[in-house]
DNA sequence: CTGAAAGCGCTTACAG
DNA sequence: CTGAAAGCGCTTACAG
């Protein structure tokens, strides 16, 4: 169909064999230097472009790599993982590789059918971008090739990861509020939804532990029904004198909540978030919360998967990457005389 | 270095040749259906896997399309081309081809070096999403592939293109406000900017001349400088009864602006958008908006991508593709009254 | 219905 | 330094 110049073309135009055209295009040993640059020069006048395709066939290697994001993943307010992914296509680049975007339909997930990135044969490795059900994960298990999990975990699996390190953010982020003179602190988010909220849900509870607090439990607030979706967020009477919120959209819908009853963050209340996205800057006052670190992510994502290319017995195990809190204005120190009388 | 199952694997276990395993497994003329039946069995229980470099190798195709955004388009607030990336890679799944994403350096646009995707021969064609210098847009059409614009167009350049209906959909949104009884209407963005600023301020021109309204230059608001960083508006006073901005973020920040000149939206002005993007939704009022199709410009796109990679000479010249106005709260019908005083 | 032969574009030993 | 031979995994005529 298409009339691609070849090795052979060149090889043809200047009298040698296609085996020195290679040698030469690929600053092999082997070619006069003089050769070298004449067949270089031919190469560039008649436009050649190097058949990947038949690079892979020899070595093995599509220099692919495939990025696997389950379709649930994929609306409007989840940018967050196309982010990702761009961040990743562009550290891929550096290596020599491109990245395949394979969004995994609710049905493949279902059946537990490969990815069909996988069982074309198209990369050289996978990298899941957002959880899979626990079924899935035995299917990714199953698959013959280096992958791992990013942004989420089992605990099962001995497959390598890498996650925002939730635990010790939202413990950081608590201990910021405590040492700011918060006592009543809720904590807003299900539980029971994803590793990410249960985990940062943990830290939270770790640091009041520390700090010899009680664990209230009428200050467990959920956001999300079991599907996922948002639901009224319930405010405990009296108003604790803090919020820590499991993410940032959650936390502006919490603090238009508060506005609509009549309370000023951050003097009535502090308000806090998780992941600095675009929700962190349109609240107003905008939102001291815990920046995930997306270029670290990606950056050990690409790594690992580069790795186990060269060596497939290569284990990384769960990695955490830190996360750093961002000071904006919705939390607030709080004096002795708040503290007494909110503390009752 | 990988120990993958090939076609002659399958057929030495079963005593017959790898080409009629290649007939059964492709479903071809030529093998019994018994023997298929037994074939894909096998290779089902083998964990065989298609090797599609070897197959790219035979008929040209990578059955991968490079999609190009330009570097700059990268940022946080840009992640609507990764939304049309995304609709892009979804729909080309249906075709049974793949999308890469190649993020497009600014030294290689400025060194108008080819994308790594196209010297590398690793796609059948190519989506450049996202405008691109002139220069570069030379070297795009240097490139001996099927390629679309997305997003954006040239005058000179004869390269398909899909583009949003911006003209028409700022006319209708224009005539929209008239209807409702609003004269003295701003258009807030700088003209000069991109094409897309500059076709909607023509389709909102268009709309004033239509209903005979003279064009008031001192209601032309530019809101960006040359390098597109924000600048603040100023409002013209007396107060125009209507704003129609050249995107949701713009309206976003003026709504913003008004409220801290306290006043009240839709009631003292109206304010409508374009894109509907994240921001509609977040402005409060949320905003009267067009709505671009995204999904309808990817479809175009792959469509196209398709059509040409069977028969290259095909055209479809410049596209458009139509919005949708949303009407939300953010607009408001002004009596007779209001359009006395506010057209002095 | 089944398979031997040739070839896609390139690279890797190996020989000269 | 240079190249003939063989092979990567698959498919396409073609012959039986």
């Amino acid at each position: 169909m298409k009339s691609n110049i070849t090795m052979r073309d060149i090889a043809n135009k200047l009298g040698v064999s296609s085996v020195t055209v290679s040698k030469a295009l690929n600053d092999k040993e082997g070619v006069s230097e003089e050769l070298k640059q004449k067949i270089k020069a031919l190469a560039g006048e008649m436009g050649y472009r190097y058949n990947s395709a038949a690079k892979s066939i020899k070595d093995g290697l599509s220099k692919n790599i495939g990025v696997l994001i389950p379709e649930r993943f994929t609306g409007m307010s989840h940018s967050f993982y196309l982010r990702v992914y761009q961040q990743i296509s562009l550290l891929l680049d550096q290596y020599g590789y491109f990245g395949i975007l394979n969004i995994l339909s609710n049905e493949d997930e279902e059946l537990l059918n490969f990815p069909r990135v996988y069982s074309e044969n198209k990369v050289d490795g996978i990298i899941v971008l957002g959880q899979i059900s626990k079924k899935y994960i035995e299917t990714v298990q199953n698959m013959d090739l280096p992958k791992v999990f990013l942004d989420f975990y089992d605990e099962h699996a001995d497959i390598d990861s890498i996650v925002t390190d939730n635990f010790y953010g939202a413990y950081e982020m608590t201990n910021y509020l405590i040492r700011n003179g918060h006592r009543r602190i809720a904590y807003v988010g299900n539980i029971y939804s994803t590793s990410s909220i249960q985990d940062r849900y943990l830290g939270y509870y770790k640091s009041l532990l520390e700090h010899g607090m009680q664990l209230d439990h009428s200050l467990i607030l959920s956001d999300r029904d079991d599907k996922g979706k948002f639901i009224d967020i319930a405010l405990p009477d009296p108003l604790p004198t803090a919020f820590v919120c499991n993410c940032d959209q959650i936390a502006y819908l919490l603090v238009d909540k508060l506005k609509l009853n009549g309370y000023s963050i951050p003097e009535d209340c502090s308000v806090v978030g998780f992941d600095n996205d675009i929700y962190a800057t349109l609240t107003s006052p905008q939102l001291t919360t815990v920046e995930v670190d997306i270029e670290q992510m990606a950056k050990s994502a690409v790594k690992f998967i580069m790795d186990k290319i060269e060596n497939p017995h290569r284990k990384f195990g769960r990695v955490m990457v830190q996360g750093n809190i961002i000071y904006r204005q919705s939390a607030r120190q709080i004096d002795a005389e708040d503290r007494e009388i909110s503390s009752t």
